[in-house]
DNA sequence: CGTTAGCACTCAATTACGACGAGTGCTAAA
DNA sequence: TTTAGCACTCGTCGTAATTGAGTGCTAACG
């Protein structure tokens, strides 16, 4: 229901915003050459712009700003994704050279690059272990009563916690429990591995093994033990580089926000897949009404296993920030499974 | 060599600037219960400070604010640790309580109840493994040509990378040779462990395993990869409420620094043990020349493990951080050896 | 002789005010 | 339908004037 020129001019205006952070008037519109009219005209169309709510104004004698709702017109139908310009294309290159020695750091380490390509604020969620599967577990002792469990996934993801053995177990007893469940839980995925161990486990563990209750309790513990995802922060000091956050309170309150680990989580929920923008007051949370977060899912095998996103003001460079997100994240994806063969 | 009443009003010029913030006029010492003379002779006692280079001033007509040689003597000589408040106790009590399952998580969990109670930031360098000793070494295989590589070290605490096994190598040598590896090198401390490599293993392996220079060459790297120490950070957001850095290029000049693992590790740097104040430029890094560092070594066994420090402006409170920084890491210390018996 | 009251002086911070100018909405002409 | 013209709005910027906290110095006091 926007005429082509409409388009053009709000195309226009949020691109102008996007580079200057100020509001912008008809003039400058008329002088760019792409839209060939006189200010006068501009004008009216952009009162109708803020009249059907995708325009504001911050004063009566200011230009406009794109709305929540212009910025959304504009990622949903305005927005082209340009070419990966040549610096990124070189960063992302040795990204992809360098050599990786473990899971989260591949996932670390892009974080740190895409926020220093985009000079935005990138968040990753680290994989989740919901649909991976049990690849191997592991009990090594450590004192008389202390040992370190290890769970290794199929994804190559490693969990480990220090447990402390209960007076009266014996080693022997703890080994013979972590063979059995290496021979029943291999290849189970972990949503599934609490049923398994009551149904087939238990019974058969009772033969060999004393106080296997006691034991179970323990390992079923450290397994199934509810882990909130590990959240990786980069570049969030980009944030203060922004002009509308040059209030220190703004500021503040955005990068507290990002501290807390379970609000960021809640920011990544309901998660279709694929790519997702979110537009200020679109997000979760009220600390950043003010910014946008695009985010991208990253899989392996088919398993969504975690959340790459990047976070900056609401007059953020969506064309670049989604390009640069679609490619690197196909990659690594591509790259994991190469790894893994 | 400074007489009674200098130290009097040096501390209490201090006491108040870490308060206010503002500079502090002689009208205000005056007024305090603790320093009986009038503004005129604290007047002339302030001008011999400022002469010492105790103190500083602003502009003509502003108050004293304390240098940093006049922390420094502050530090030294005046600080009085004082009791811990009844919420830090109560804080502190509830950290102990908690449950814990691994060895980052207790720092890492100390480093965000710290960064709450001073409303500083906290910072905290992981555990180095150049003082460990190695516990057990393993490999887990995940696919033909990959495996999970996992170190569990004295301390109980576990390193893993994945790793690319070579075409043509079988499971069979790489279990045999780690098998070797985990007879030869169990309490082996880590900066040993090269040498030990070389001169008693790699003989005994040639006779028992074919191509074992390949395998050994990749266990070697696996193991000795130098890594730098992991940093947590805690409570960054917090920098922004100190008025010095309401002008956010300080903040992000800070903030930004943080993010810099390597140079954050040098900032730690030149640790005698125990607790160390820098303060301003005394500092590594001149983005924090207008901060001070307070830092607190914990360890373990003996063995000096790594370093927690709570990172202020010049004008923080020393006296509660040193005082909550001292109890904390001796009941850290305390905790792990009971923990581990 | 150390201490203190008195006083002139300094200077950052705050407030007040006018000029400026970017931008608008409306009207009328092309 | 488009555009030129014009009066009007309102935030920003620069300049003064005002204020007040704090100082250094001098002279008097006990």
């Amino acid at each position: 229901m926007l005429s082509e020129r409409q388009r053009m001019i709000l195309n226009a205006i949020i691109d102008d915003y996007i580079r200057s952070a100020e509001p912008v008037g008809s003039r400058s519109i008329s002088k760019r050459g792409d839209v060939s009219f006189s200010p006068a005209t501009i004008r009216n169309e952009m009162a109708d712009l803020e009249e059907m709510g995708l325009l504001e104004q911050p004063h009566t004698s200011a230009g406009r700003i794109p709305s929540i709702k212009g910025y959304r017109y504009y990622v949903d139908h305005l927005v082209t994704l340009g070419e990966i310009g040549d610096r990124d294309a070189r960063m992302i290159r040795s990204f992809f050279a360098e050599k990786m020695t473990h899971w989260e750091g591949i996932i670390e380490h892009a974080a740190t690059v895409l926020s220093q390509m985009t000079n935005y604020t990138s968040i990753v969620l680290g994989p989740e272990m919901f649909n991976t599967a049990l690849k191997h577990f592991q009990v090594i002792p450590l004192t008389d009563n202390s040992a370190v469990a290890i769970i290794v996934t199929n994804t190559g993801h490693v969990e480990h916690r220090t447990i402390s053995i209960p007076e009266g177990i014996t080693m022997d007893d703890m080994t013979k429990t972590v063979n059995l469940l290496n021979d029943k839980l291999a290849g189970v995925p972990f949503y599934k591995v609490k049923s398994v161990l009551h149904s087939e486990i238990a019974k058969e563990l009772s033969r060999y093994v004393e106080r296997f209750e006691e034991i179970l309790a323990l390992l079923e513990q450290t397994i199934n033990e509810k882990q909130e995802p590990k959240v990786f922060l980069s570049g969030a000091s980009n944030m203060l580089t922004q002009p509308e956050f040059k209030d220190v309170d703004k500021a503040k309150s955005i990068l507290g926000m990002l501290e807390a680990t379970p609000l960021v989580v809640q920011l990544f929920q309901s998660n279709p897949g694929g790519i997702q923008v979110k537009i200020g007051t679109e997000n979760a949370h009220e600390a950043i009404n003010h910014c946008s977060l695009i985010t991208a899912t990253y899989s392996f095998d088919g398993q969504s296993l975690g959340t790459i996103g990047i976070l900056g003001p609401t007059r953020m460079e969506y064309a670049k920030v989604i390009g640069l997100l679609d490619y690197l994240s196909k990659d690594i994806v591509q790259l994991m499974s190469r790894w893994h063969k």
